[in-house]
DNA sequence: CCGTATCCAAGGTGATACTG
DNA sequence: CAGTATCACCTTGGATACGG
């Protein structure tokens, strides 16, 4: 997303939202635990196109910026869950207004795609 | 922004969404016209930090996708002015949200930069 | 003034195999 | 089950110079 070099003047709350939507995958993790998909096991087995190492450099990237937490239940199988924490619920309305907007205009978006 | 591969069942309406605002400088290129600053040399003024090439190809995707339009007035020197569809303008309040949000957790995102 | 071509650096993503 | 390391690849962004 190329958006840590970004001058002051320029770095706007734009940029500091993508930062957390902005990943390939992210949106779509966070509306996962949203919707109570909060074991990677379960974001795996949704997730099949994508390799267990990008979704979990995506919630590494979440747990940073304290979108997410987890909780690590001691013993085996091992067992973790995922779960918004208050700012990230605040994401929410981004992510629901993005895929309604997306969904309405998925035709002029999609179509030129050459 | 890697969103061209993505298989039918996750091509939801965030990754439309991302092809709009996702660059680096979409976003901020949608607001600087919504806001008048309607011509080229405007937006490299606005935007010394990056090359003409780079504005110019995310103007190419928006106009691609829709997002926006021009108007090329004939005569030397040359003068093009740019506006925003019907369509772009329906994203402004997805910029707006979005800009509303990252300003209210710069802290807990941008501080962990490691 | 406007736009593009070329070359290049860096970041994001993907497949696999591996450890605790 | 959960997570990481290494590898290679593709996409994006950036600097410069040039043509309409």
């Amino acid at each position: 997303m190329y958006l840590k070099k970004i001058p002051d003047e320029h770095d706007c709350g734009i940029s500091v939202a993508l930062k957390i939507v902005g990943g390939k995958w992210k949106a779509w993790i966070i509306n996962c635990i949203s919707k109570g998909m909060i074991r990677p096991s379960q974001l795996h087995r949704e997730l099949t196109v994508t390799s267990p190492r990008v979704i979990n450099i995506h919630l590494r990237e979440l747990e940073k910026y304290g979108i997410i937490d987890k909780i690590v239940h001691p013993g085996l199988p091992l067992k973790v869950e995922y779960f918004l924490t208050e700012t990230g619920k605040s994401v929410l309305p981004i992510i629901d207004i993005m895929e309604r907007w997306g969904d309405n205009h998925r035709q002029p978006v999609n179509e030129p795609d050459n």
